[in-house]
DNA sequence: ACAAAAGTGTTGAACGTACACCCATGC
DNA sequence: GCATGGGTGTACGTTCAACACTTTTGT
């Protein structure tokens, strides 16, 4: 089977930067590309998308194919579509920028990919095509939002303590933040529910657990309120 | 000549939502179409992209084609791709929001459009394909951006008054805005260039002229500082 | 008892907001 | 001289930034 058009079509694609926080470091998820061009190579998780699903569930079909990865924050970044991208042929790419609770998902490689694997951000290998440009402004969008909007909660368990939540923002934000101003300022937003539970297995003082109340963000939200960090 | 594929492919075009400011109004320039589907019905000036250009020369190519206007402001919006959002085939479309000056540019008709014209962004009519949503996202684009970037200044001729500068904030935003505060503020960020000239052909007291100063902007931006209205 | 991180308040500076009158100019 | 918009300052409340010690818990 075969398809012919009129006039020279660009091939389009979906590509994602998925993040992941440890405690150390932001992440990175790239796979290992098995099929040429570049089989061996690290490149961002993507590929083709299917003539009857839209752009967001091509991205969402080929992180699961590619990483495994399921129920992932996804939102769309940027359109990469410069002559010359890839080498093959004219290539225009939709790119999508994720965010994923580390400690939940083991990722496994699969569909072209060798091997799926984390990496720092600031400590990535030589990407295929322009996937750098991608990750780069992919982090420079990430570092802009999360301070306007309550995304950074994706990266954390469901229940966190103020210090993961502060050092959420320190990685993202590449910057230190005053302790008793940090907790001042996110208390008083009251978006976040206090639990009657605390840290576990931890050799020192456990610290109290919170969740983040979407209901009363958004609540808040339609009220005229403005998350701000 | 024909080009055969061995996947189907979808279409990519790109189109434009061109912003342009009058003393009341914020407007959107369409063109009028000239060719099926939805010949005759307003639409965003757009088409397909040719495969040795890039995203942005083809927004600049279509803009030139259709309305006659060059050396605009012109950023990435976001892409659209539902199946289905062009009855004939799959089409994804790459948008761009523009800024121009409304008084440099007398807008024309040309390839594909009967006619361009300028609607209130407020009064638009109903536009083909999914190009209301288009408009929408633009619009939240440039309310949003216009506070932390100093885009709005590509709306204004070189010299403007406060006052004029002003009231592009307010049509923009949608609400009022204090005279004094927002001059203190606006003063205060240290980016604008007082000329010895006043508006001419007032009939009342002329007003003082400014021009947006981008070397010190950039200088500033460069030593840390942050644009803020 | 020691190590490690949790938790907690105050003060001064900067900034945002509300508000009203005189001035310059053209007709 | 009157109509129109230009231009200007202060006072108050809120928010931001800097800063250090005590408490709890596990080993």
């Amino acid at each position: 089977m075969a398809f012919t058009y009129q006039y020279a079509r660009p091939a389009v694609t979906v590509d994602c930067v998925v993040f992941g926080l440890d405690d150390q470091d932001l992440k990175v998820l790239l796979i290992q590309r098995d099929i040429e061009p570049f089989a061996g190579r690290w490149a961002l998780p993507g590929g083709f998308v299917k003539m009857d699903e839209t752009l967001e569930e091509s991205a969402l079909r080929e992180l699961q194919e590619e990483t495994g990865l399921t129920k992932v924050f996804l939102e769309q970044l940027y359109t990469f579509g410069n002559p010359g991208r890839d080498p093959r042929e004219r290539v225009v790419t939709v790119a999508y920028y994720a965010l994923v609770k580390l400690l939940d998902h083991k990722v496994q490689a699969a569909t072209d990919a060798r091997e799926a694997a984390w990496f720092a951000v600031d400590d990535l290998p030589k990407l295929c095509f322009d996937h750098d440009d991608i990750v780069e402004a992919a982090l420079k969008r990430l570092q802009g939002k999360v301070r306007y909007q309550p995304i950074g909660f994706e990266l954390l368990p469901p229940k966190f303590s103020l210090t993961q939540l502060q050092r959420m923002y320190e990685i993202i934000l590449e910057r230190t933040l005053d302790k008793r101003n940090f907790r001042k300022k996110v208390l008083s937003l009251d978006i976040l529910h206090e639990l009657d539970e605390v840290e576990q297995d931890v050799a020192h003082r456990a610290a109290r657990l919170y969740r983040f109340d979407e209901r009363k963000y958004r609540q808040l939200v339609k009220d005229g309120f403005n998350f701000e960090l």
